[in-house]
DNA sequence: GTCTATACTTCGATAGAC
DNA sequence: GTCTATCGAAGTATAGAC
């Protein structure tokens, strides 16, 4: 499964192989069907048949616009980490930057991914370098406004340093993802938030939805 | 893989099949194998031929001494709860519960597992009951001495509630281990521990190992 | 207790018709 | 672009000899 097996054919004589196009319609079904597999059942459950029978398509097809399963990972990965970062960017620029960055972190379908990601990245050496590269562009972008409006508030690096306070975010989301979404677990999420945002609170004031 | 798939014959059939002990020497190793092949490769690279491989046994044995795959998950995941459970009583109960604790949480290997067992929780609900009744247990624990060990420092539950405290140090152990052990990412990891570490020593004074 | 042999399923990937 | 048909590998699980 996942191409950990070897494959049945020697790939070098795929090279010449045809390719779908970027814009398709079918291509973009089958991005969105390898997530919901990712998102329902884990990675384990996406096979190129299961994504065509999600897609409505036959498995063939798979392999017409994805040569090979890490290809397919790989485009998913994109995409969502393009969306990531986009929104990620929108969220630093609003006016509760602090209170933006924790409900963009605390997106479950968001964290749920990210650890589909990584545990695959585990095995998997060519995806595992991108999703690294993709992780630290994601810090590095918190770290850049955090250092700016926590300075604002004034919160020294003695205090909490940005980038400390930007895995602490991290860790508490990935923790809520991970017991709520995969073992349906919520002792102490409520006091946990709770204490965040009475946080958030003191820094930002009341939560302005706009 | 992993019994997602429909099982060749009915299951029903097998209920008066042998079994092994659970004394034997052979089922110790294909526990070991099991978790080896967990911490390397993820749980998705568990299969009857693979464990039996890496125990250095016939493939045909792993079912005798576990009927199913789940089975063989099962008993893997229990023998590790019980031995985590142990172990955090004994930190708990050591004269600087705090750090004990911390180190604890930050063991790569536990903490790897926990990951992979919550993983493969998402999409099998008769292993999901029971890990989830287990971090439920070791969360409990926790509670019921950082309770009194942070009342004794003069933490108050204003200041930060146990229950918020054990959340805390679980997921950032959880992130480091997740960034550190699949992606090989280490950005702000070692800020984050000073941090921490930081705070336990205001509360417990310096580390002493004894 | 451990093995060989086997049944049946799903997998990734390809070739070639339409 | 999409399909049918197919290959060879690997998966779970069982029966039965030793």
């Amino acid at each position: 499964m996942l191409g950990e097996r070897p494959n049945a054919y020697p790939t070098s004589v795929v090279a010449t192989r045809r390719l779908g196009t970027e814009t398709s319609e079918t291509r973009v079904a089958l991005l969105d069907a390898t997530e919901q597999l990712m998102l329902d059942s884990g990675y384990a459950a996406v096979s190129s048949r299961r994504v065509a029978a999600v897609a409505g398509v036959r498995p063939a097809l798979v392999h017409y616009y994805f040569r090979t399963m890490d290809d397919l990972f790989l485009a998913t990965f994109r995409r969502r980490a393009e969306q990531a970062l986009a929104h990620q960017q929108r969220a630093l620029r609003s006016p509760q930057p602090l209170w933006a960055l924790w409900a963009s972190s605390r997106d479950p379908r968001g964290t749920v991914l990210t650890m589909e990601f990584s545990a695959l990245a585990n095995h998997r050496p060519t995806i595992r370098a991108e999703i690294t590269a993709a992780a630290e562009r994601i810090r590095a972008q918190q770290v850049e406004v955090l250092t700016d409006v926590l300075a604002s508030h004034g919160v020294t690096t003695d205090d909490c340093p940005p980038i400390v306070a930007a895995v602490l975010i991290a860790g508490i989301s990935v923790l809520l993802a991970l017991e709520q979404g995969s073992l349906g677990m919520s002792t102490g999420h409520a006091e946990t938030i709770t204490y965040v945002e009475g946080y958030l609170r003191r820094l930002e004031g009341e939560r302005r939805t706009s």
